[in-house]
DNA sequence: TCCCCTCGAGTTCA
DNA sequence: CTCGAGGGGA
């Protein structure tokens, strides 16, 4: 071994990335809060954390007491709250409407961890309809709450928390040096109408509902004026905490009552999934009774060791679920069906109803899915229909009042022609979607595009919305994606400047520029996703990232072809198909040269984690596992940084072998990778922290 | 070949 | 958040 290995690896190297973005942010805090000269763009002080925490999310080790991370709130102006970033992330709950859901949530549990469903114990809560938000304590006494923003960072709103009675600042007992409490703010209904006839009469805002009203309470600017609102916690999780505190689900409610919280009830421990079911109905049919308002319930495998195996999916943990209540529903008049145009061509119907509350909100527009959907339900326009908000957030038609159609009425026809290019919009055979095939030629599907390719997860360009996007385009000044980094440039020599466009000015136009300007960096995973090829989405892109490494590398190998796609998790030949499509149009491979001349495309950062044997690896499962399941055995691999694939190709480290294994064990012999039984995984998978 | 699961794409309102 | 469809295990 050289000297030169030990910097060679993509810990050292994020380690130092790492050290050199810390000294950076330092810097700009100084200017930002000591001298009050900021002396970078908001956007891009913002980046610059964000990839700390991506850096620390792969390397936990890194994390150190005077990380900016771990400081507590950093300010942007676009928010009068400063934003906090959730020591682990505020995850959301996966959704059962009805009791098949609820008994498919004990199957899956019971297959993940390899028991029956009668071994399961769960711990059933009513779901409040209020906020979450998290309390973090230290040496038992509060010192931030903070509002779950996106689940990954949130807004501090500490000074209005403190109004809260049953929000102890101090914890009663031995609390540990660390306790994030999670729990849910809300408002009785009694004084949730008290409070309603008081701005009544004070000639203020009346509010929706009590979920509002403790949402726009919670948000004050001044706490004196929230310290007047009747708002109440119930305390229902913890985040982040030093040592353990219970080690099932009862204990812990029983351990967040001792510090003096208030935690919701009716609650019970329900050992059968019959006992589940049953609370569930008395909860509802007690509904009425309740003194705030629940919408629905929520059920956690009681065991913490279990809900620690089962860890999460997504933004959802695979050991709780909630169980909703039926959603309020409405009639109302749909006065007419409108065809929008995706970024793929997609003719998408959405109805424009007669305005209706329903669930405290006024809906004017529903989604109608597809040309099936309206044929199936027999949607005419004119038609009486019932709306519901499922999930208590989109709005959909659920169903025809049929008798009081209008006999007049005729039968909706869904338009065969594009309504913005009058291109030909041909159904493929065996789809749903109809799809607008103008393509290039679509002004709809290049504005889409372009939205896309400046979203929040693509190039992330602040201040380039939807509105001024298509301002920009109506102007000629932006057709592709390059032509937003050359905007500046095009704005020099032009006669009618941006700052002199109504609604513009010098300051919102050099903020453009500005924010354009940091994206000219960009991270390879974030550049193959803005590209917009179709089903090539965020985990596509970052595979492809994963795998090819560089964007020289992955430019070239698509340019050329590349029959390795196929061996790429989650790329089989519908997807490959797409990407060699996209690489076939001229248009796009002179576009793709044309845009990365103005950018700096980052390699790609190995999701690693680095004290693992199998961080960085890619590896196959074959056969039947034994020890624990597939599922697990993949969460597992994923946790301690290894990159999960189905087939064996020569890019791939290792192949465990279960029992039975065929075909893919004689590939791994052939190409030469080195084979691990199940416990050779396991041990590996065991050393490093988890 | 079938079925389950994950991913992609499209969407509402405050 | 929901639905459709591709991938891949069985």
């Amino acid at each position: 071994m050289n000297a030169g290995d030990l910097f060679d690896n993509p810990q050292s190297r994020a380690a130092m990335r790492h050290a050199e973005l810390c000294r950076q942010i330092a810097a700009h805090d100084v200017a930002y809060h000591v001298n009050d000269a900021p002396d970078i763009s908001d956007a891009a002080y913002d980046a610059l954390r964000r990839e700390v925490e991506e850096i620390e999310v792969q390397y936990p080790d890194l994390i150190t007491p005077d990380s900016p991370t771990q400081r507590v709130g950093y300010s942007t102006k676009s928010t009068p709250f400063q934003k906090v970033v959730h020591s682990r992330p505020m995850l959301s709950l996966g959704n059962a409407f009805d009791d098949q859901d609820v008994r498919d949530f004990y199957g899956r549990v019971a297959k993940f961890l390899g028991v029956q469903p009668d071994d399961i114990v769960v711990m059933a809560e009513p779901k409040i309809d209020g906020l979450s938000c998290a309390l973090r304590y230290e040496d038992g006494i509060l010192v931030r709450a903070a509002t779950r923003g996106d689940g990954v960072e949130g807004e501090d709103i500490t000074a209005n928390v403190l109004q809260i009675p049953d929000i102890p600042r101090q914890l009663k007992g031995t609390p540990p040096k660390v306790l994030e409490v999670r729990g849910e703010v809300y408002m009785r209904r009694a004084d949730f109408q008290d409070l309603n006839m008081r701005q009544q009469a004070a000639g203020d805002k009346i509010f929706a509902n009590p979920r509002n009203a403790a949402a726009g309470s919670l948000r004050q600017l001044d706490s004196r004026i929230t310290a007047l609102r009747p708002l109440r916690f119930f305390a229902y999780a913890v985040g982040d905490v030093s040592g353990a505190i219970a080690t099932s689900q009862s204990g812990l409610r029983q351990a967040l009552a001792d510090f003096g919280f208030t935690i919701s009830m009716p609650a019970q421990l329900c050992e059968t999934v019959a006992d589940t079911l049953a609370y569930y109905t008395e909860v509802m049919q007690n509904r009425p009774d309740l003194p705030f308002e629940v919408d629905g319930v929520v059920y956690k495998v009681n065991d913490m060791a279990w809900q620690d195996r089962l860890g999460s999916v997504g933004r959802a943990p695979r050991w709780a679920m909630a169980h909703k209540f039926p959603a309020e529903q409405a009639v109302t008049i749909l006065r007419d069906i409108q065809i929008q145009v995706g970024r793929t061509g997609a003719l998408t119907p959405v109805a424009i109803l007669e305005p209706i509350a329903v669930g405290g909100v006024v809906v004017a527009r529903a989604t109608l899915h597809n040309e099936d959907e309206i044929a199936r339900k027999d949607i005419r326009i004119g038609d009486h229909v019932m709306i519901e908000r499922a999930g208590d957030v989109i709005p959909k038609i659920t169903a025809v009042i049929m008798e009081k159609r209008e006999p007049s009425s005729i039968p909706f026809v869904f338009p065969d022609h594009c309504p913005v290019c009058q291109s030909y919009a041909p159904r493929v055979e065996d789809e749903v979607v109809r799809r607008c095939a103008g393509g290039l030629v679509c002004a709809a599907q290049a504005l889409e595009r372009l939205r896309h390719f400046v979203s929040r997860d693509a190039f992330d360009i602040v201040g380039l919305g939807e509105k001024s996007l298509e301002e920009f385009w109506d102007r000629g000044l932006i057709r592709t994606p390059a032509d937003i980094f050359t905007l500046q440039e095009q704005d020099k020599g032009s006669l009618t400047p941006l700052r002199s466009w109504p609604g513009w000015g010098p300051q919102s136009a050099q903020k453009l520029f500005a924010s354009i300007d940091d994206r000219r960096n960009i991270a390879l995973d974030r550049f193959i996703y803005a590209l917009g090829i179709r089903q090539v989405g965020q985990v596509t892109a970052k595979r492809l990232a994963a795998y090819y490494r560089s964007y020289t590398a992955w430019s070239d190998a698509m340019i050329a072809g590349d029959d390795a796609l196929q061996s790429i998790q989650d790329i089989g030949p519908a997807v490959a198909a797409d990407i060699t499509a996209f690489f076939a149009e001229p248009n796009n491979v002179a576009l793709l040269t044309d845009l990365a001349g103005h950018l700096t495309i980052a390699d790609h950062v190995m999701v690693a984690r680095g004290d693992s044997p199998l961080s960085g690896k890619t590896i196959v499962f074959t056969g039947t596992l034994t020890l624990i399941t597939r599922d697990e055995a993949k969460a597992r691999a994923e946790k301690c940084g290894a990159n999960v694939t189905g087939s064996v190709s020569r890019k791939t480290d290792y192949v465990v072998v279960g029992a039975d294994a065929g075909s893919k064990r004689a590939k791994a012999i052939e190409f030469g990778v080195t084979l691990l039984s199940e416990e050779d995984f396991r041990d590996m998978s065991q050393s490093g922290t988890l």
